[in-house]
DNA sequence: TTGAAAGCGCTAACAC
DNA sequence: GTGTTAGCGCTTTCAA
């Protein structure tokens, strides 16, 4: 029942060979002649034997590994993005170890450094909450890259050894701000949930845009979420609660799917046509916005091709190779029908 | 930069000791002097020094890793499922290789065969897309299951070291069945995308309600949709598109909540009110089921509580107990907006 | 309570 | 083209 422990000496005496040459056609050398090479991938065949990658990984002091960290794989879209690195990186024949950390500073610590001690050639940091506001808070980071490449997707930081791969989010936000006062609405609420180095990215944007338009807005139409990411019910509310309390807007921008997702909730409990009355924007294009009725006009920060080059820097970087410690992505608006188009 | 390779041997002599000694405090054997232990400690510490896992892999033969393997880590339910395997699986010690084999079969083979030359200590399989309908095409588990345990979320087969976790999908969907019949829905449409293990046991629980209820539904009333899985405008319309073939229905009771929201889109669309007009039954109980206006009623196949329980016969299991191979939980309605209360 | 030494299974440098 | 052998870093008898 238990395996058999086959090793490489069982083949070779199979074989009738030398470890070393079971070890050669194992690893595609080609100096074996095609006689011995046959014999060996027979012994192999019949015995059903699998490198022990425990020996293999001591010798080469790898194990073909990468971590990768998230605050909550279930998210829907850090789900997303896993799912596109794991294929990337599988392609690349990495696995990953994946480790769900909350959003904590010391599970991270800890985290890493268990991944470090199992030996991954890299690290990646999903989603920019990993960045925190001080040096101090990030050193975590830093020190983790004197061990092995850290990579970050959508958080920028400036440090030997880690790479930032990310969505312009100011540009994004400030893009749909602007089409959305240019079509016409005049009184926006800007919605959010995160305060984390892309979620203020966000906010700025919106803030930019509506400046450079010459729309003022009062700070109570820039308003926080502080439930469960998924609580949509809860974010409708807190939109109803502001609209009892008088605060009354025609738009509202999110910095998720989820929230505008509460937005046109919000819009359909008080029966406000959507875009004619009420128009929405999201963030992420995420299957959500799909879902919703009226589908949503929603941000694609293009996450495919984040973690493809993501995974693209990695490799390039665990080959040696000199590669930009920073890309930077532009979004793009998937428009549907929660916004109208430029009033002409 | 590159770490360095601090071993034992560097501690053993930073502290004037053997490394069976350093061995020992690492892994906190009580044959050792309180003293003795203070200057291995201290000397760890001094140097940062972290056990190559490789090297104690190698001699133990595990690395306390478990694989999980997922058609499709970024669908909802697969995603919510890893995350809570992951969390349960890191509170007993395990890490997670994660990997994401798509639906095809030979796919699903090379990823077990890498996995078991990973030497993981366990295989998850999550989903019950990984049952097959023949022996034949299962034989890749019971093969795996030669070598590690192998572990079965919501799938079952019976075999030497495989464990099957399920929910009871046929007496949820017969209940769900049942109450929507019960409360005055005739017509109803069973709305599905999975013809896997569990998707078969949900439909031979929908045609027993029926029949114990003395209802009949013509075969058009058993919707299969091709699509892709968050193709939820495509799954509206093809609802829509029966609509206008001339096929009529009061209710859908659909195996996933994408299916049950597209069903919501179906009835808005037509002016349906629900659940007055038209009542809808979901899968899951994900997010989606209250992102939906009205909020969905679906069913909580209790996935963290079968993560725990799966969690908990694995550690068994490789503690070397005798665990029960199949565990069935019973899933539950959880009532929302989309149906209505008993009719008396 | 501690140390010496024999593996664990593989890779790669070096000889032939 | 093939074999020999010295590690890789750790655990674990077995002696002391």
């Amino acid at each position: 029942m238990k395996d058999h422990a086959t090793t490489i000496y069982d083949i070779s005496e199979l074989a009738g060979v030398s470890i070393a040459t079971v070890s050669r056609v194992l690893n595609g050398s080609p100096n074996v002649s095609d006689a011995t090479r046959k014999k060996v991938l027979d012994a192999i065949e019949a015995s059903g034997y699998t490198p022990n990658a425990f020996a293999r990984g001591l010798g080469l002091n790898t194990m073909k590994t990468i971590g990768i960290l998230a605050a909550d794989s279930s998210d829907l879209y850090l789900a997303k993005a896993i799912y596109h690195l794991e294929r990337e990186l599988r392609a690349n024949d990495y696995d990953c170890l994946l480790c769900c950390t909350g959003y904590e500073l010391e599970n991270r610590k800890s985290a890493i450094d268990l991944l470090i001690s199992k030996k991954v050639d890299g690290i990646i940091l999903v989603g920019s909450n990993f960045i925190y506001d001080t040096d101090e808070e990030n050193a975590y980071i830093v020190e983790a890259a004197r061990t092995v490449p850290v990579m970050l997707l959508n958080g920028a930081l400036e440090a030997p050894n880690v790479y930032s791969i990310t969505s312009d989010d100011y540009k994004s936000m400030y893009e749909a701000a602007s089409e959305l006062i240019d079509s016409g609405v005049t009184n926006i609420l800007y919605y959010y949930n995160s305060i984390s180095y892309s979620g203020k990215r966000k906010e700025k944007g919106f803030r930019s845009a509506l400046k450079d338009r010459g729309v003022t807005v009062p700070e109570n139409h820039l308003q926080y979420f502080d439930g469960t990411r998924e609580d949509v019910p809860g974010m409708a509310a807190q939109l109803l609660a502001l609209h009892k309390k008088g605060v009354t807007f025609d738009g509202v921008i999110a910095a998720d799917d989820t929230l505008a997702m509460s937005a046109v909730k919000y819009a359909r409990t008080l029966g406000l046509s959507i875009p004619e009355e009420f128009s929405v924007i999201g963030y992420n294009n995420s299957m959500l916005s799909t879902c919703s009725d009226p589908e949503l006009s929603s941000i694609d920060n293009k996450l495919e091709t984040l973690c493809q080059h993501l995974t693209a820097t990695l490799m390039g970087v665990l080959g040696g190779a000199d590669m930009p410690k920073i890309t930077v992505f532009s979004g793009e608006i998937a428009h549907r029908k929660t916004t109208r188009p430029k009033t002409t």
